[in-house]
Formats: C-alpha cells, structure tokens, sequence
RNA sequence: GGAAGGUUAGCUCAGCUGGGAGAGCGCUCGCUUGACGUGCGAAAGGUCGCAGGUUCGAUUCCUGUACCUUCCACCA
C-alpha cells in the first residue's frame, strides 16, 4: 500500500477545514480535569476597532504554542479568549464614522450612539475572532468573553463598589490630563510624549509695590489669563525685597501675589515662574501650598472661556469658593470664543503692542498628547473618579520582589517596579458614552451620592425619589485589569471554572503594556482574589518592518498577516515570528524569511512524501537490529526532543525552532533520508521494513514536536500516516528516550560522514560531476563502521565500489589522496591528477594541522592551564592534539608518496 | 535627568551557566542523484563597536566609553 501526496504543499488546501474538524471535534475545550494539572492562559483581549495586525499575530503565536505544548504534555489546559471594548478607541472610531455621514454624538444621543456601538462591536469583534482562527489558535471559543459581557460588567461593579467602600475609590477636583478633540479626561498612562518646535516668550510683569518689572518666560502665554501667583525662589539674593509684594497681571489687570515656593529654580531663566494653579500640574501644586484660588480660563473643548461660561458658574465665582473645589471660571473678554491658539497669537501680539514682551526664542520640548488621536493634552481642573494606587501597589511590588510573579525575560522586572513605585492616583472617570457606567447615583433633590452595584430605589438621605446616574464611563483598563479572574467567574467565588483554573499560569503579552495592563492586573487580582493571577509573565517585542520602522498607519508600512497567510500560510507566519526570535526582543519582517519559512514547510512536506511513497508497514515499532546509522539518527533526534522540550519550558521559543529547523533539514532529510535510500532500495527485504519502520517512528515525533509550531501542515501530514488515530493535537508529546542514545554510535558514524564530506569536497575542487562515479579506497584501522557503510558511502560520495582496508595500496600513482582524522582515502583517478596541485593542496591542509596542533600544544605546555582548567577541557586539548598529530602524519605520507 | 536593550558574515538575526564563532537570505562554483529546483553538493566571507580589568583562557563576566533604539521623569 502505497500513499501519495501532492507534490507541493498548498496550506490553504487543508488550513480551513483542518480547524473545522478541530474546533467540531471539541479539541479546544478546557476541561476541569481532577487528575491532571490544569494550564491556563488568558489571551490579551484584542481591540473591537480594528482587524488582526502583526502585533496579535506574534502574541498570539506565541500563545498557540504554548497551549499546544502544555495540552499535549497533559496539562488541563484552557486558553481563555475573548475581546476588549476599548473604550476611547471604539468611541473616536463610530464618532469618526459617523462625522463622515455628518453627523455628531449629540445629533444621535446617547441611546442610539449605543446601539450603533454595539453593532460596530458585533461586526468587528466577530471578525477579528476569525482572523484568529485562521492563524490556528486552539483557543476555547465556548468560554471566549468581551469586557463589556455581563459577567465582566458584574465584576467591574463589585470591584468598584468594594473599592469605593474602602475608600480606595474617590471623587474629586484634581488635575488631569484631558484630550479636548476626544473631551474627556485621560490617565497619566495615556498621555504620550512627542517633541515638537515651540517658542519660549519671554514677559515682563510690573510689580505694584515698587513699579519695576519682573521678567518670567513662558511656552504657554495664553494660560497668562489664569495666572494665580508669580513665584520666586525664597533664597533667589535678586528678589529678597519682593517678598510680600504683588504684581499687576497685564492685559487683566488682576493683582496677583508674589509667592516663595521651591519650585522656582534659581538656576533657570530669571528664576521667575508665574502660577497656572488651573492649567499646569506643577502650577497645580504650589497653588495647593499657597492656598490660591483656582481660575480655569480654557474649556474643556479647546476655546478661551467667556461670559457664558461663567454664568454657567455664577453660583460658584460668587459664593467665592476656591482651593481644592470647583475652579472659577474667568470671562476672557477680548478673547473669549478664541481656540487656544487664535488666543496665543493674540496676547503675544498685544503684549508686544504693550511693550511687554522682552524676546521670543525658538524651543524643542517635549508636548504631552493623546495616546489615541494625538492632540496636545491640555492639563485642566476637574471632577473625576481616581483610585488611590499607594495601598493598592505596595503588596503588587511586594509580589513581584518576592518571585511569586516572574518576567520573562527577567529585566522587564525593573520597568515593572519602576512603574509601580512611581504611580499616582489613577483617573479612571471618562467622558464617554461607550464604556461602564459609573456605578454612582446622585439625589436629584438633596444631591447625595450613592454608590452601588443597583440603582437606588430612593435617596437614604432624603428619600428623594428621582436619581440621576452619573454619566461617566470607566477607564477601558479598569475593566481589562479584572481579565484573568472576572472572564473564570468571579465574584463568585464557588465558581468552577474559578477554582480549577484561577490563578492562570502565564501571560503572553507585549512590554508595551506592562504599565496599562500588566501592573493593573497585577494589583487588582491581589486585592481582589487574594492571588496573584498569573506566576509567569512571558514579555515579546513588536514586530517592525524591513526598515526597523514600527509599523503604524501613519507610515502606511504595516503588514498584513492575513495577506501572509493567505500567500505563504499560517504555519510559515507563524515560523517565521518565533524562528530566530529571542524573548523581549523586537523583530523584523522581510519577505525573505517568510520565503525561507515557506520552504521549510515544503521541505517538510516532500520529507512526509518520501516516507509515504515508501511505505508497505502500517505500524512504527522500532527493529531490534539497529544499524550504525539508525542509531546516530535516533541519538540526533532524542537530542532535538530534548531540547526543544527545554527550550520551551524556559519560553525559548526561537532556539526551540532553530533546533527543529536544523535538525529536520539537516539530519532527517539531508542524512537519513538519503541514507535511507540505500536500506529502502536494496534487495533485503527485512533491512527495508527496518528503514519504513524507523521513518515512520522517527517522522511521527517529529510531526509531534514541530506541531505547537505549525499546527496545521503537522496535522495534515498526519492523518495521513497509517498509524494515525484521532488528532495529532491530542497525542501526547513527542518522547525522549533514553533507551535510544547511543554515543558511541553516534560518534563513529560521524566518522563516517566525515569520509563522504571530504570525498565530495574534493570532487567538488577537481570539478567532477556526480555523475562520473568512481573507485574509493578507505585505510583506516577502524574498518568496522566504514564496512557496514559501504553501500551508503559508495551511493553518497559518488561511488562506483567501495573498499575498506587497513594497509595502504601498494601503488599510489595516479590516485587521489585525502585525508580524515579517522581514515585515509585513495581514489584512483589518474586522468584528474594533477600532482603539482596535489602538492600544493596537502601542503595547505598540512600547514593548517600543524597550527592547530601547535595550538593545542601551547595550552598543554601552559601549567597554569593544566593545573587550573577543568579536566573535561584539558582532555578535550589533549585529543585534539593527538587528531591533528595523526593528520599531520597521514599528509606527511601522502606528500612523500606524491 | 533615570533606566533598559542593541552593536557578531554583504543584509536580517541566533549564540544556554567563559574553553579558538552559527543560521537564513544574497554571492561564487558544480549538479535533471528515482521526496522536494520552494531542491542537492561545495566554496568564499567575521581582529564578535572601542578601551581597560578579572581569569590559565573573554564574543561570553566586570568597569568605562562611542553610536543606535526604546521606556520613564522633566524642561515654568
């Protein structure tokens, strides 16, 4: 019976429809298993606003991988999917979408603004679901989650009420950063540094007191208006008869107080700083120190505040309230209605007309701006909700110091903890409509807050009837912190899944996350679950372009991995992000080495070919009689199992794919298959199904270890063997015998190899083409492992005979003489020979052994190095002194016989 | 300002706990060898950024330094 598959492998033939037997058969379910360990893994919930980038591929992958190993190592592994509603970047998504239709989120409302955000969420989030299924991920889809399900929306409530009642959650006027083109606040995680040219005015401010001016420089004039303070240093010698004194605010005309405060800095410009207290978070500060009065003069879309604005807090201005409540709101006047920029131009220009501007110099700074849409933030006073991260970081540093939580690679442990030691609060409150709705509800009569997982039937302090939720929503990573443990069942705690596969054993993820997510779901599973929820954290670079270039839309250089995949394959894309990668390192991707990775596929393919086209056995069960050749194999072959297995323990991933892209190619296919051929062909029939037999063993390992890798053209080779039952991606690991090492073997047939590489180097020198077969003498005094390779040495080194003796020919004219550590090797060639070539080449060859032993020797004659270097070293010099002393003496004969 | 990573063949990158450097692609030469030309065989190509130190011995460990990249903080 004999098998046949195409010639060339086609991936997207069998990728489909593989998965579908796959995901139909159940083979991706996580089962509580009591006798087994369980394995779980929660994957980085994918955005909804967009498709499948690189970035997910590589994650992804990697994770795949190791499900895949973990499952067949017999671990109850579950890979937990699911989706994330990315708050801020679905919201400028569908609010994007919709201006090109013309229409605003007010035009909508926010009802109907929901119900389209749920439509976009069901079109993109179902898609990028399928996106990763077609890169193979053996994810359990039945258990798949989306932060905004009602399980996850439960565990957001409970946690924030939990936290709000232990006054971890509060409510107040702080300073923030706020995004005016997305209108809402954002945390200091979001914010992105980019440096941009600016301008650095320089002004001066007359003092009442004694009329003269004092100069301040400013890159933000227009904040001028709100200017609380001007502050001095107390020790600043140049102003010491300022203490006390105020100074006239031009263009307002407002007294404002000159205020000592450290944060005036001698050193630069004039020492001078004027206060912002409402538009600067240092500003903000000393404004808290100083007890001065909050004076906001930008709204919070972008415009210079006006007579309007300040209606809408007449209340306030006139009730003179200040300090940490709400900011007053100042009337502008002149510029009133201006975008903060018109205002720029504007106050620079009347300062100038003023005389009161000195000089304006060109700067480079560093401007804070929106991680998603990248408009300078604009730091403003206002009402938000915060958790207080002090208590909540302190057992999450502890954590991770202690080793219950380990990165890998170990140095993003320090970009972890310098994160967590220097987090402040964090604001969570948004003003977005696509989110969770903050769990807060106010009294429409008394305006009592209450905070609670319901809506409240009436108010407890006034039993008012109506109440008005709070229209906010919750920070996108608020509800992703509670991944690991809201997507098992929590806060219930009697929950299955929870307690079979909580806390989840590592987490895949990018290092560009570990500060938004990472540390998050760190400190939120502690506090909450009283565990850590994860013990590993397994840290992978990005993936860049040709040119190191990130990949981003602005530069129009992504790449599409479905493109790929449709092209090459999900197992080539897959390959070719581990192969060669290292953990925490960014990669590039060139088109070269997904050709290379598409080759291979091919390679293992025709490799599965040749062994089904010979095959008449239906079952791998090794012989007993093992050839010299089948036990080098066998030895190079349970070296790779243990390696890879190794490697993949430790996260090595990339060294895992060298060892088996090296060891397929290489020995399986360039050695064993050819010497295959002999065993397979010969007229011993016995020596044939020995062959079979040992193909098929050693094939149906191979297809084991390289499935984690690719998944998809393993499990098509596979079911293709005879000995299949059920899916390759249920059976048990590849196995590493112990019984099936034998070194010695191994050794001697190296020995052997290394007769067949010189022959043909030689014959490659003299130009002889494989088809010009030839006599081949071996002398060696270790005849026994060249004779049982006679038929393999004559059929791969271009042999016509083979002959194996110990005494060299009598005549050596017109032969062709090479030389191995092990053997001397006489081709009788007379028409090729040229002697003075000869000559010249074991010249060549000689002087190189003579370094090589001279090198050895110098080592040897070292006593230091005799006394101090381990024996192992010192015995491994000592060889390969007397290898080159034996080769020097077979050249030194060769050129004498020449 | 603080921190991390990188610097190895023409290009892109591996290299575990120190014992005379590897792969893929490219380049050169030779091959219709009965799985594969998405292939086979062979060759060329590296003072492992620079300077010190530790060591019998350093691409590997330590210190310093140059250049590149990234993260964090800050620049009124």
């Amino acid at each position: 019976m004999k098998h046949e598959l195409p010639k060339v492998y086609v991936p997207k033939d069998v990728e489909t429809s593989i998965y579908e037997k796959w995901e139909k058969a159940g083979c991706f379910r996580g089962h509580r298993d009591p006798d087994k360990k369980p394995y779980t893994i929660v994957m980085p919930p994918p955005n909804v606003t967009g498709q499948l980038h690189m970035g997910h591929a590589v994650d992804n992958t990697q994770q795949d991988i190791l499900t895949r190993f973990k499952r067949m190592q017999g671990y109850a592994m579950l890979w937990l999917p699911g989706t994330d509603h990315a708050a801020i970047a679905t919201e400028a998504k569908i609010v994007g979408e919709m201006r090109k239709e013309g229409l605003t989120k007010q035009d909508l409302g926010k009802e109907k603004f929901l119900e389209r955000a749920w439509a976009w969420k069901e079109k993109y989030g179902n898609r990028i679901v399928e996106q990763l299924r077609t890169l193979g991920s053996s994810c359990d889809w039945e258990r798949q989650h989306f932060t905004m399900d009602e399980e996850c929306s439960a565990a957001v409530k409970e946690v924030f009420v939990r936290l709000y009642n232990e006054g971890l959650i509060y409510r107040g006027n702080r300073m923030i950063n706020w995004c005016p083109h997305c209108e809402t606040s954002i945390s200091d995680a979001e914010v992105e540094y980019e440096e941009k040219d600016g301008s650095f005015w320089h002004i001066k401010y007359p003092v009442k007191e004694t009329g003269e001016y004092l100069e301040l420089a400013t890159t933000r004039p227009e904040t001028m208006l709100a200017d609380t303070a001007v502050a001095i240093n107390s020790e600043d010698p140049r102003y010491t008869h300022l203490h006390g004194c105020h100074v006239i605010l031009p263009l307002v005309g407002r007294e404002i107080p000159i205020v000592c405060d450290e944060h005036a800095d001698m050193e630069k410009g004039t020492g001078v700083v004027k206060i912002t207290q409402a538009h600067d978070p240092n500003d903000y500060e000393v404004g808290l120190r100083h007890s001065l009065p909050l004076v906001r003069c930008f709204t919070y879309n972008g415009y210079m505040t006006g007579p309007a604005d300040v209606a809408e807090y007449e209340d306030l201005v006139n009730s003179g309230r200040a300090a940490d409540d709400e900011p007053i709101v100042m009337d502008c006047k002149k510029y009133a209605g201006m975008t903060t920029m018109e205002a720029r131009k504007a106050i620079v220009e009347d300062l100038t007309e003023q005389g009161l501007l000195v000089r304006v110099e060109s700067i480079k700074h560093d401007v804070g701006t929106c991680y998603r849409c990248h408009t300078t933030i604009e730091p403003m006073i206002s009402k938000q909700w915060f958790v207080r991260m002090k208590p909540l970081a302190e057992p999450a540093i502890k954590a991770v110091e202690d080793g219950e939580i380990q990165f890998v690679p170990e140095r993003f442990t320090k970009n972890y903890l310098n994160w967590m030691n220097n987090t402040r609060d964090w604001c969570i409150s948004r003003q977005l409509w696509w989110g969770h709705q903050i769990p807060a509800w106010y009294c429409d009569d008394c305006g009592e807050m209450v905070v609670g997982k319901e809506a409240p039937e009436v108010c407890p302090k006034c039993g008012g009837r109506h109440l008005t939720q709070d229209p906010d929503s919750l920070d996108t990573w608020f509800s992703s912190a509670l991944w690991p443990f809201s997507t098992l069942g929590w806060p219930n705690e009697d929950s299955e899944d929870y307690k079979y596969f909580y806390p989840t054993s590592t987490l895949v993820t990018g290092y560009d996350i570990i500060g938004f997510w990472v540390s998050r779901m760190i400190f939120s599973g502690i506090k909450h679950t009283g565990r850590p929820p994860f013990s590993k954290v397994v840290i992978h670079g990005i993936v860049r372009d040709s040119l190191g270039r990130k990949m981003s839309k602005s530069l129009g250089n992504g790449i599409d991995p479905l493109e790929v995949i449709d092209q090459y394959g999900a197992d080539a894309l897959r390959f070719m992000l581990v192969y060669g990668s290292s953990p925490g390192n960014d990669m590039r991707f060139s088109e070269e080495k997904i050709t290379a990775m598409r080759n291979f596929c091919n390679k293992i393919w025709n490799a599965s070919r040749f062994v089904l086209m010979n095959l008449d056995v239906e079952d791998m069960n090794l012989p007993a009689d093992l050839k010299i050749e089948d036990r080098w194999m066998l030895t190079r072959l349970n070296g790779m199992i243990r390696s890879v297995t190794d490697n993949l323990e430790k996260f090595e991933m990339g060294i895992a794919a060298q060892n088996l892209y090296d060891f397929i190619w290489d020995n399986f296919c360039d050695w064993y298959i050819e010497i295959a051929k002999t065993g397979l062909n010969g007229t011993d029939k016995q020596r044939s199904e020995d062959v079979q037999h040992i193909l098929l063993y050693s094939l149906t390992q191979i297809l084991k270890a390289l499935h984690p890798f690719m998944p998809f053209i393993t499990e098509s080779i596979y079911q293709g063997l005879p000995n299949a039952e059920g899916f390759l991606m249920m059976k048990d690991w590849a196995e590493y015998r112990e019984d099936l090492l034998f070194p010695e073997d191994e050794a001697a047939m190296e020995q052997v190899m290394d007769v067949i590489r010189a022959v043909r180097v030689r014959r490659s020198e003299m130009n002889v083409p494989p088809s010009k077969k030839a006599h081949i003498i071996i002398c060696t005094e270790n005849q026994a492992p060249y004779k049982t390779c006679e038929d393999i040495i004559q059929r791969l080194a271009s042999a016509s005979s083979v002959t194996v003796q110990g005494e060299e020919p009598e005549d050596l004219s017109g032969m062709v003489s090479i030389v191995t550590a092990d053997a001397k090797v006489y081709i009788p060639m007379a028409e090729l020979v040229d002697t003075a070539k000869e000559r010249e080449r074991i010249q060549k060859e000689l002087e190189k052994a003579e370094q090589d032993m001279a090198f050895a020797q110098r080592q040897l004659d070292n006593t230091d190095f005799i006394s101090k270097a381990p024996e192992k070293v010192v015995n491994s010099v000592k060889e390969k002194r007397d290898k080159n002393a034996a080769l020097i003496q077979k050249l030194t004969e060769a050129l004498a016989s020449l």
